[in-house]
RNA sequence: GCCCGGGUGGUGAAAUUGGUAGACACGAGGGACUUAAAAUCCCUUGCCCGUAAUAGGGCAUGCCGGUUCGAGUCCGGCCCCGGGCACCA
């Protein structure tokens, strides 16, 4: 017996799928169309992660199983090689971004064709390619028209090391989220997209989705909706107001003075004003120069009283003073705050070491006892006290009662800003934007003309200005107005690569289709073949987006709906993906993969070694895809030996069916163990509880190699044939068939067969397993009363003593309580 | 600090959602085949007591309590590990 030839029979299947368009939908007249989308990586030239293959390999499995269900999957693939991570990559490594591309295009193609996916490979694309960022810049021209891209200067986060702005969401416990340094703030006039316009519909489209849960809890938390309302304070002796905003409008009374956020306007509005001018202008100073992590670091609040200016409370009539300090930010709410020091720690803690003030107003237990003495602010529910007329009243009644009787507006609160897609950098899309001095305002490039195509340039380093590299080409920024023909430049910043990835997925619909020309039309997308494929049936990725990518790609998606250009979502608010699942992490013997530890798997080498069935198999027998999971080596050999067993099966050789003689097994045992497989196997795939399927089709084949069943035969084989798809390709054909086993139908159950007529009753004495009994499925509790205690071993464990209590689970077991 | 996950043999992990804890594998030990090795196959394998015995018994799912006839699963308190958010008023 030959062994199974895996580099030469799975390199034959490869090369046969792709020659027979085996992957390959026809978009326009799928009937049941299956939209399985993978995230797709962005390439390095360090190659495919090993959890990157277990993740497409994952996604893979689900579709193989779909397409044998009778789906028409479309399970697309491409390269998100546009952006800083690849442009940082290539700096690194001393290349040119553009040539970096290359490289890592041709072998991450290489490497994800290894694989053994079915992937539409038809339908590739690349962020980088100008075919793909024509769109990316046309996106973008639409927003713009849509009033949902803007410029404004503002205080933004600003990474010094890779010297571009960046967006909130890229910045991750204060450092840049691609090479951990220190972000810093810089006032910059920059591009942003109006998502938060969007927050509303972001919040309540995660309740129509069925996303994993944590994925939809980040989103709601970095969405942070607040509800409360927006109250002004007079100031003396001035005709202006500060406007706040408070969740607490219970806590009115309470407020013993006012703070505002260094970057607050109404500071230098005042100047006239305040007495101490130079002492808040040094700590507005000092405290614009702290990094992120030095405004956490100083745990200790910092302050300064603006002298000589005060507010009116607006409940209690009261002058209060008003501070300066950088514990209130200036990007939410109004940017200012009233301080209650009772009842919000941090005010708390202000109040403390200024010696300002902290009465009390909310009781938690009015009216039985006196309030106590806080050493810590009380920021729970109760009654009010000291609130003038409201004393008594609910706190949560009250806030509503107060804010009405101030002139204070509700208002719904959220966290989330505005997207800033702006970038200093080379490697990705030119915003399409010109700046012309004569219409005094920026147009966009005409859509004929896209895309602005991004220069070939050797000097593509960061410059470490605010300045993009490009300003330093004339032959680029140099152009002329869209409206008055007139001198014009152009934006010379490039687009974050998040916009790149955020609409990839109706790229693969679109991209070399004729009737997507944003030449002729005024809408490219091909709604007749977008409605058919989307939302998305089945996405799959990395929960480490949940804020990033999942949040901008539902945005984007809602506002190309809103605009009208796309129709798929009606149902979904506009929402893209049906489904989504964050798969897990791998580690390798237990540690976290690093190169440092020099634990760090390359997937080339096992491939090569074991084979992609193999691996595939190994990588999805280790854990649930949605849980993490721990690569070893030894692990693999369960697979590879199970493979030659089912090689060995097919091929006449029954491993081990001359040993076990002793076992004498009926066909129909089999047929029956086939039915429950096929039952668990096709739910285990659904939840992407591959191992336990693997488990399963482990115990059938064993089964099998006992007792021979043409049935079994065949529908273990279609089960076994998403994990291992070219073995059993191979197999299939050995067999006989001329079609190829992917298209062929997943085998089906039938309820009957999986019905066991007899089962294992288990006998508990006081909750302990005491004895078992095989008894009729159906046994009464009547019948299996009696018959456990008929048991030997339950009249010497009795010895006598009437039973208390008898306890009968029927299927399962029976316990005796004396 | 807050919000999510998670803690089960030597290892990766199962457990029909309150009903036989450890399926399926890996590793280890023993055996068969072989001149030998590899490969393959068979047996054993949570811990402890105990037996001539694969008789019987006890303890075990991070820790401490509770609910229940019965708890890995539910409740309360605590300890670790991983991830996310972090002065959001």
């Amino acid at each position: 017996m030959k062994r199974y030839d895996f580099k030469n029979i799975e390199k034959k299947w490869r090369e046969k799928w792709l020659a027979d368009k085996t992957y390959e939908p026809d978009l326009d007249r799928a009937s049941r169309p299956f939209y399985n989308l993978i995230m797709f990586p962005y390439p390095s030239a360090e190659g495919l992660h090993i959890g990157g293959v277990r993740t497409f390999t994952g996604v893979d499995i689900y579709g193989r199983c779909k397409r044998m269900q009778g789906h028409d999957v479309f399970e697309p693939i491409g390269l998100d090689g546009f952006g800083i991570h690849s442009e940082n990559y290539a700096i690194k490594i001393g290349k040119h971004p553009k040539e970096h591309a290359a490289d890592s295009e041709k072998n991450f193609y290489r490497q994800l064709s290894e694989i053994g996916n079915g992937f539409a490979w038809d339908k590739r694309l690349e962020t980088y390619d100008p075919e793909y960022y024509r769109f990316t810049q046309w996106i973008f021209v639409q927003m713009f028209k849509a009033g949902l891209a803007y410029r404004k200067k503002a205080s933004v986060n600003w990474c010094p090391k890779c010297a571009t702005v960046l967006a909130d969401e890229q910045v991750i416990a204060g450092e840049c989220e691609r090479c951990q340094t220190q972000v810093i703030k810089k006032d910059l006039e920059q591009w942003f997209f109006k998502i938060t316009n969007y927050a509303e519909r972001l919040l309540q489209g995660l309740d129509h989705i069925d996303w994993s849960e944590k994925v939809k809890i980040a989103q709601r938390n970095w969405i942070g909706k607040s509800e409360g309302a927006e109250i002004d304070f007079k100031i003396k002796n001035s005709d202006r107001v500060i406007t706040i905003f408070t969740t607490r409008p219970d806590t009115l009374f309470g407020a013993t003075y006012m703070v505002l956020s260094p970057e607050h306007q109404l500071i230098s509005e005042l100047a006239k004003q305040i007495q101490n001018k130079d002492e808040v202008l040094r700590y507005i100073e000092a405290s614009r120069k702290k990094t992120q992590e030095e405004r956490q670091e100083a745990k200790e609040k910092t302050g300064v009283e603006l002298k000589g200016i005060k507010a009116i409370n607006p409940a209690n009539g009261e002058e209060i003073p008003i501070w300066v300090a950088d514990y209130v930010l200036s990007g939410y709410g109004t940017g200012a705050i009233m301080a209650v020091p009772a009842h919000d720690e941090r005010d708390f803690e202000f109040a403390s070491k200024y010696e300002l003030p902290a009465p009390i107003v909310i009781c938690p237990h009015w009216p039985e006892k006196t309030c106590p003495i806080l050493d810590e602010a009380y920021t729970g529910e109760g009654h009010l006290v000291a609130s003038g007329k409201f004393d008594g009243m609910p706190s949560e009644e009250a806030k509503w009662k107060i804010a009405e009787a101030v002139g204070g507006k509700r208002k719904i609160q959220y966290r989330l800003r505005d997207w800033l897609i702006s970038r200093q950098r080379y490697w990705g899309p030119p915003i399409p934007m010109i700046w012309c001095n004569k219409c005094a305002k920026w147009t966009p490039e005409r859509e004929e003309n896209l895309p602005v195509l991004l220069p070939d340039v050797k000097e593509f380093r960061p410059t470490g200005t605010d300045k993009s590299p490009l300003a330093n080409f004339p032959e680029f920024y140099k152009t002329t107005c869209p409206e008055c023909g007139g001198e014009a430049r152009r934006e010379t910043d490039v687009s974050d690569t998040f916009l790149d990835s955020a609409w990839y997925y109706l790229g693969y619909l679109i991209l070399g289709d004729q009737k997507s020309n944003i030449k002729n039309q005024k809408n490219p997308f091909d709604n007749e073949r977008i409605s058919r494929w989307l939302p998305v049936h089945m996405y799959i990725g990395g929960a480490e987006h949940s804020v990033l990518h999942l949040l901008y790609v539902r945005f984007l998606s809602m506002a190309l709906h809103d605009m009208e250009f796309v129709d798929f979502a009606k149902a979904s608010y506009g929402d893209p993906i049906s489904v989504f699942r964050a798969h897990g992490l791998i580690t390798k013997d237990g540690a976290k993969m690093s190169k440092s530890r020099g634990n760090v798997v390359n997937p080339d080498d096992y491939f090569m070694a074991y084979g992609a069935d193999a691996m595939r198999m190994y990588l999805a027998f280790m854990s649930p895809l949605t849980e993490d999971g721990d690569f070893r080596d030894d692990g693999i050999r369960g697979i590879t030996r199970f493979l030659g067993r089912v090689w060995n099966y097919y091929n006449g050789a029954r491993t081990s069916d001359v040993q076990r003689t002793s076992d004498v097994h009926d066909v129909s045992e089999t047929v029956r163990l086939t039915h429950k497989t096929v039952k668990k196997v096709s739910e285990d795939i659904e939840s992407l509880s591959y191992n336990t399927a693997i488990s399963a089709l482990m115990i059938l084949l064993t089964q099998m190699e006992k007792a021979q069943s043409s049935f079994a035969d065949v529908a273990f084989l279609l089960m076994l044939a998403p994990f291992a798809p070219h073995i059993t390709e191979e197999i299939f054909e050995l067999r006989g068939s001329k079609e190829s086993i992917h298209k062929a139908p997943w085998p089906k159950y039938n309820p009957a067969m999986i019905q066991d007529e007899t089962f294992e009753l288990v006998i508990q004495i006081n909750g302990k397993v005491r004895d078992m009994v095989e008894a009729p499925i159906d046994i009464t509790e009547e019948a299996a009363r009696s018959l456990a205690l008929a048991r030997e071993k339950v009249k010497t464990l009795l010895s006598g003593t009437a039973p208390k209590k008898i306890i009968f689970v029927p299927k399962r077991l029976i316990n005796i309580v004396v």
